[in-house]
DNA sequence: CGTGAACCTGACTAAATGGTCAATTATCCG
DNA sequence: CGGATAATTGACCATTTAGTCAGGTTCACG
């Protein structure tokens, strides 16, 4: 079934495929590639284990599949950046956006996490690639707004690096953020604020 | 032999646990703890199988040690910040040092990042003990410096996080970062830079 | 309703992997 | 030197785990 060329899906293959892929999500992004079984993948999505092999061929395509199949919305965000908008006010709603991603999609950050930290085996081509044009393009839009005048200048690619890491921070060290502020904080909200403030003062022209 | 209680070690002992433990260290943060084998550690400690049960009862007593060995060495940077020191200097040489150790010691920060986001059974109780407390103390002191108008006001807190987080972010994400920059940067310099002027403009009185 | 395709599963295999142990070799020290 | 202790290892075991397969069940649709 899963070597099928192209042909249009019925309606239980949608269903199951979807219902695998969450149950995968939350298994790899839990233990890492290495570290999620098939065993935890069917549980999770309550089928037997040979129904997930007949669903995908193997456990490498259902992560590769997973990746792929998540990029767009991760990349989204970024993807969004106005070039005729606000320079500041675009940037700190990216800066929202992400870290509001965070919050929401925490699974998915550690998906993404596990996968890089582990030299990105399914992802080699698209982080040089894909990403790296759109990150080029969006380079190249921060650095008009800085000749502009109108933003600050900073290195524009080390700019996006610090917007990823701190936000994909509070999902990927989540036990970390909780440990140290301790009950009765509510990171994210603290973390919006924050943000706010640190890229306001860092960009302000 | 490990489960000997406090007898000094011999000369060959000690050797050849810090090899073992070298070895582990390259296995553990490259693949994380569940993809590390023993047999590679073992490979990489240029020792058998057998001789590394030797010397740790298990692949868990290898990881536990090997964590809690590298903590001081992890922390000092934090501790090291003089409370008489000119604030924002302080502030920045503390950057700079945990930007030269994510440089300097890239296994040691995956192999923080891999247990903190598996839930770090191996170090929850250091995570809200020992750690929480330290970084308890900074917050004081910021906010100390703070009240002083020595340092423009930030929430302490998650002004550690964002300097946890985007030092760690070059040895943990050096895939990504390479990726995207491309060849022709030296990711360590330019952040040392970004980072200095960032952390200048949002803590300037 | 009937039939062929789609869907599902119990029982299995082969390989990987953490860990053990009896037997051998190296080292230390009186 | 010689015996005791430390160090080492080949061969092994039990479990886990990715993946298979023959055969059974359910579904779509004419």
């Amino acid at each position: 079934m899963s070597d099928n060329p192209d042909q249009p899906l019925t309606r239980i293959q949608r269903q199951n495929r979807q219902i695998i892929l969450q149950g995968a999500l939350t298994a790899f992004s839990t233990n890492g590639f290495r570290g999620a079984t098939i065993d935890q993948i069917a549980e999770a999505a309550g089928l037997s284990k040979p129904n997930v092999f007949y669903y995908f061929g193997s456990k490498d395509e259902i992560h590769r599949n997973l990746l792929t199949g998540l990029l767009d919305m991760w990349l989204a965000p970024l993807v969004a950046i106005n070039p005729d908008g606000q320079p500041l006010d675009e940037v700190l709603t990216y800066v929202r956006a992400k870290l509001d991603m965070s919050r929401d999609y925490p699974r998915e950050s550690r998906l993404f996490a596990y996968e890089v930290m582990r030299g990105a085996p399914h992802l080699t081509e698209i982080l040089s690639g894909r990403l790296r044009n759109l990150v080029e393009d969006t380079v190249t839009l921060l650095r008009r707004w800085m000749d502009e005048g109108r933003l600050a200048r900073v290195e524009p690619h080390h700019l996006i690096f610090s917007i990823w890491s701190m936000t994909q921070h509070y999902a990927d060290f989540e036990v970390q953020v909780q440990a140290v502020l301790g009950p009765g904080h509510d990171p994210y909200a603290e973390a919006g604020e924050f943000l706010d403030q640190m890229y306001r003062r860092m960009l302000a022209v």
